[in-house]
DNA sequence: GGTAAGCTTTACATCATGTCAAGTGAAAAT
DNA sequence: ATTTTCACTTGACATGATGTAAAGCTTACC
């Protein structure tokens, strides 16, 4: 997946990559789907995704997980980057994958609301956005899309979309 | 396509609306995605994409070109936007496709460079952000994509979309 | 020796795209 | 009036991917 960036992996390339027959992957997964969905839980497992996110939300103030959310985001996509890009290709036709896709996004969404609470509680959110639309707003800002965009369409670097997009969001969201 | 959202729109049911074979569907078009190339250069002079472009560009001032820009935009994208993801959908397996949709971008990104560049020449562009990678982020930043989350997965209506999107634009590169 | 797990091989169903060939009906050209 | 051309129909078939089904093989364990 990550190879390919999701594009043109069947169930057939997988099973000659792991050295069993196509049908045999069937044994283990119920489809192609379900083959997904057990990779995202796995990879979220293997990245430490969870602790990793309770490390930022432990920042002293809401400038500074800010920038570390940003920090941590802008290195964790390259991780996913293929991965995600299947699902978000499979989501269209297949239900479960837009579940899957959608609870992967709940995450992503989850500390954008924090992030923007934190703001809002120390009276730094700018006064024009109330806190629901504000996170949905950072929420859209800090989407894969837009990495996606940025990386591979404008080839920014890392360090590039890291510093921008934290000086941005600080722009946008943050008063003064 | 605008129906459906670009989803599931196979070549029987356009032969089926059309009142045709699906056969003769291949008399006019050589495959699908040459359907889909000639539907979108017939929106475009439909909808007389061009010459609402040139009027934003004839805005006296970089402030107002944005403005017009972004009502134009907001506007514009929900009347493309099931053509829009169904060529985006087709992109990842399909070059010609992938070609079509860079070339429709470019009219974006075009756009993009002009405000910034306006910008720019007033004197007006935030210091910390060269031209060339402001026009990027800006281009981004108004992507079909950000739209799409902030319409259909968070619910906002086109005026709220297009008066925060101005919002944001302006703090984020606008001086001041 | 029996059994169960894990896999193989072969075959087939389905569904969408795209190709091919023969045929039809009506209007246009001669 | 006959022929030709055009736009389409019908039916058959190839391809490529997912998914299902059945029968057989090997190894390890009891």
């Amino acid at each position: 997946m990550e190879e390919r960036l999701g594009i043109n992996v069947k169930m057939s390339d997988i099973a000659k990559d792991v050295g069993i027959s196509r049908q045999a992957v069937y044994l283990h997964f119920a489809s192609r789907t379900e083959l997904m969905l057990a990779t995202v839980q796995y990879v979220d497992e293997i990245k430490n995704v969870n602790e990793r996110i309770v490390q930022i939300l432990q920042a002293q103030n809401a400038r500074e997980q800010l920038e570390a959310f940003m920090q941590f985001w802008g290195n964790y996509i390259p991780e996913i980057h293929g991965l995600a890009k299947a699902l978000l290709n499979t989501r269209d036709t297949d239900e479960a994958a837009a579940s899957a896709w959608d609870s992967c996004m709940a995450h992503l969404w989850g500390m954008s609301q924090k992030v923007v609470e934190s703001l809002h509680e120390e009276g730094l959110l700018v006064e024009h956005l109330q806190p629901e639309p504000a996170a949905e707003l950072f929420w859209a800002l800090v989407s894969i899309q837009n990495w996606e965009q940025l990386i591979r369409d404008c080839n920014w670097s890392t360090e590039q979309y890291i510093e921008q997009m934290t000086h941005m969001l600080k722009r946008t969201f943050i008063l003064e």
